[in-house]
DNA sequence: ATCAAATACTTTGCATGCAAAATAAATTAA
DNA sequence: TTAATTTATTTTGCATGCAAAGTATTTGAT
């Protein structure tokens, strides 16, 4: 048969399943945080810089626009964040980080280290090749 | 602040951007068919190989068993495959194509060319480096 | 100044993904 | 043989992801 029908030869199907393997994976390490891994991505973005529009966590994530409404709220009513609404502009929306979400970094930090314990099998350089062909591929969606 | 929160470090945030990407991207050239991208999945799978088990599928697949059950229902509406009870053990199905799921390759045929146009950006060569790393990040989930 | 077009978000309807519980049937143990 | 266990699949409840429609505001053009 063809070859280019056959599933290990799809990238897209490497992507998919190590997609899903990752939240899987992060789903035990979030526990302590009661958050899940799109909720875990949101709160790395408010950690780096707070205060920011919800179109700005739109560009940062790239999470859907539908699931960011929610996702907000969740974590609004877990008392991570807040939502306001802008001054100037009241289309816009700012979200910023309560106490605990601050607070809550301190127990995030552990979470790296524990992720990178699970890639023993690669080495750095490994895993440094492996993000420069990822972003290129990256680019090759946006052209 | 410390590197290690940083999103844009995050090999697995790297997984979910691109993962998405790659679904988005099939769609439109799905369409034609009439089927998302994990039933599209689930259908290559098939026209590997015809009259397997559902077990077997969710191995091949790596696609959520939960999941599995209503992808094969709306394939089944589709008229792509059957589900046939196993004679022997009663507990198995065996999914089988249909006529109009062989034939379902034809169009199909198509599509991994239209995908690999948006790749002109990568070298064969860096894409093949590419499935290496990934398969050998995918090892270090396994164990 | 007023209406159309653009912006920033939210909501909706459908399709998964995940974990855990539920079913049904076959197998094993006592 | 009967009960306990294992296996194959489905169902359930919750959390997204996607596309498209809907809202509220603001900006722009006439």
């Amino acid at each position: 048969m063809s070859e280019a029908l056959k599933l290990e030869n799809q990238l897209c199907h490497r992507f998919y399943t190590l997609s899903n393997a990752f939240t899987r994976a992060y789903r035990p390490l979030l526990s302590a945080l009661d958050i899940t891994y799109p909720q875990y991505v949101v709160m790395m973005a408010l950690w780096e810089q707070d205060d920011v529009t919800i179109a700005g966590l739109l560009n940062k994530t790239l999470i859907d626009g539908g699931a960011m409404s929610l996702i907000l709220k969740k974590l609004e009513q877990k008392g991570l964040l807040t939502v306001k609404q802008d001054e100037k502009d009241k289309r816009v929306k700012k979200v910023l980080l309560t106490e605990a979400g601050r607070a809550a970094k301190t127990t995030a930090e552990a979470v790296p280290a524990q992720m990178l314990c699970k890639f023993q099998g690669m080495t750095a350089d490994e895993a440094r090749q492996l993000v420069t062909l990822i972003d290129k591929l990256q680019g090759c969606f946006q052209s």
